[in-house]
DNA sequence: TAAATTAAGTTAATCGATTAACTAATCGTT
DNA sequence: AACGATTAGTTAATCGATTAACTTAATTTA
């Protein structure tokens, strides 16, 4: 390969042709025959010509460009959703464009005002934090998927992926009361993120449904980082006595619960349990390995990325056709409890 | 905001003044009346123009895009590249464009190819692992960064940055002496990469140094995973005696091999000392608390870019202009040793 | 056989910006 | 007052593709 700037003219020149002709050589819009179809395919090689697609983008008005939006691609969790996105997005042609934010509001205003200039044709933000409402602005006007968060309001016209957050938080609920357990403690994330309310009612109904009263149980809210896990699990075990079972609300959180209670001199999962959420990669590594809420993140990025383009190739169904698609997730069990 | 398509012909004709003049208050190229100027910034404001940087980029043969190529996004050491990258990369405008290879030589000139033909500026290919005389081609053809990855070949022209791999391994061995091992071992990465060389090579250097000779010493090929440290540890534990300190070239090798020996009823680092290298963020998670050679990821991420982007404000120096920065790593000393 | 249709190309407008070349008005100098 | 220089704007070409509209030749139809 080489990075000369060979342009249609040039071929159309050295084939004796038309732009015209060379266009349709390549894209086969319109027949050429076999005769010019060679000579200008002889040329497209020799010169290597390779068609601009920014001047392409500018007459189709179509650019094949992707924004992806995630918090913090260093996050484990949002890694591997990428990685999922950008699979099918190279399958299908299209470059992504990615913007980090780490949670910031202003800067996931910041991202969409630049993914707009230069015109990407849709965009998926995962896991946003803005208000619902300004959401709306965006995925009314552009194709817009929204991963990893339900919405509270279920009348807007929003393409939604995520996984059941619920079921098998009540899941681990009823698995933690089999195995005995009759106190309990959440260590939550922030507490306006509606996927933890989510996991908090799906673990206080399989509470509920088993006899248990909710009311006792702790719940403390904090970022999703090793070092809160650490403190407020420091705080759950002031109390006397203290639950025996905790439910950390991603992994990273469990991690430091885990290494707090063995810091105490506790064993787990015999004096107190710890479960995680997420089943990042270093769950199964942890020293107890870490029983914990598989999320399907890999497929979270793929499926926000083909409903997306789903809408691109189907536009004349307008940009509202609501599609909100709940990936399940599942239980996975391990030694921490 | 909103996404309609307003043209700078809107703007001129609601102003009731030429393109050029819509053009030069944006740009300010030239002089404008303050009364223009005023008339057009409020049509700009009243039909909220954006300038389409698509055409902008036809015309002016300048894209602000930059390619980023990394094995995988998924791997922590890549992720805060990535985010050193992409921090001054916004800052000075530029989009990045992300492709992950898996470390597969060809999807790396897959990626290449599909830089080139969306017109990127420049390229920053993290730890390729391509033949130098591949790489050349296109170093050679557009201005391009090498990350985290040294060449053997010291007379091309290229743009390189990566840390000192070999005197902090130096100080690494240096340090295990005095703590008084004798018998050492690596759980080495790829045999073909550079810096797994360079590594062995600081170490050993540190050995003879002081005395060592290095050919009783084991040295274990494999990929940078948990799985091989731990599986490569085990062999080590199978030698009688086994060595008292182990080198691996990774944190996440270490973090195998530190499971390894636990498993196996050892002590750390009582029994066996590990060090690891890279200082990714789970190494002072670990227990014990990995010692480790930190790598300035964020920094290498940041140095790329910007010296790609000196390179693009310069470019009548020409592409060849060879420039290669050398950061400081550093021994991080914790209680795995 | 003449008219109509089809086929295979070409010409030139177009996408939305930038900018060289031009125009018209104003200013300064002698 | 007359000339050139400067200023503030406009006109139109341009980037590199796509594609509607057109041309010309070949083929079909009546």
């Amino acid at each position: 390969m080489n990075f000369n700037n060979t342009t249609i003219k040039d071929v159309a020149q050295a084939a004796n042709v038309s732009t015209a002709t060379v266009s349709n050589v390549i894209s086969k819009v319109k027949y050429v025959s076999p005769e010019l179809t060679k000579r200008v395919k002889k040329v497209i090689k020799q010169i290597n010509y390779k068609p601009s697609k920014i001047a392409r983008s500018l007459k189709v008005n179509k650019t094949f460009y992707l924004g992806l939006i995630v918090p913090d691609i260093t996050n484990p969790f949002f890694a591997e959703v990428v990685r999922g996105a950008e699979s099918v997005a190279l399958r299908e042609n299209y470059q992504i464009f990615l913007c980090n934010t780490d949670g910031n509001v202003h800067r996931e205003e910041k991202a969409l005002k630049s993914f707009y200039e230069h015109h990407v044709d849709g965009i998926i933000s995962v896991a946003p934090r803005m208000k619902e409402a300004d959401l709306e602005k965006y995925f009314n006007s552009i194709p817009f998927v929204i991963a990893d968060r339900p919405l509270n309001i279920k009348n807007y016209e929003a393409n939604l992926v995520y996984a059941d957050n619920i079921k098998s938080s009540y899941q681990l609920a009823k698995y933690l009361i089999k195995k005995g357990h009759q106190s309990f403690a959440y260590i939550a994330g922030p507490r306006e993120v509606l996927n933890v309310q989510k996991r908090i009612f799906g673990f206080s109904k399989g509470l509920k449904d088993s006899g248990f009263s909710e009311e006792k149980n702790v719940i403390l809210y904090g970022e999703f980082n090793y070092e809160n896990g650490f403190k407020l699990m420091n705080k759950i075990l002031e109390l006397k006595p203290h639950p025996t079972a905790v439910f950390a609300l991603s992994d990273i959180t469990a991690w430091g619960a885990l290494e707090s209670a063995k810091a105490k001199g506790l064993n787990i999962p015999e004096d107190i349990a710890i479960a995680g959420f997420d089943n990042v990669y270093f769950s199964k590594l942890l020293n107890p390995s870490l029983t914990t809420i598989h999320q399907p993140k890999y497929e979270l990025g793929r499926v926000a990325v083909n409903i997306l383009i789903k809408k691109l190739n189907n536009m004349k169904e307008g940009l509202m056709k609501k599609n909100e698609i709940i990936l399940e997730s599942k239980l996975i069990l391990r030694n921490s409890t």
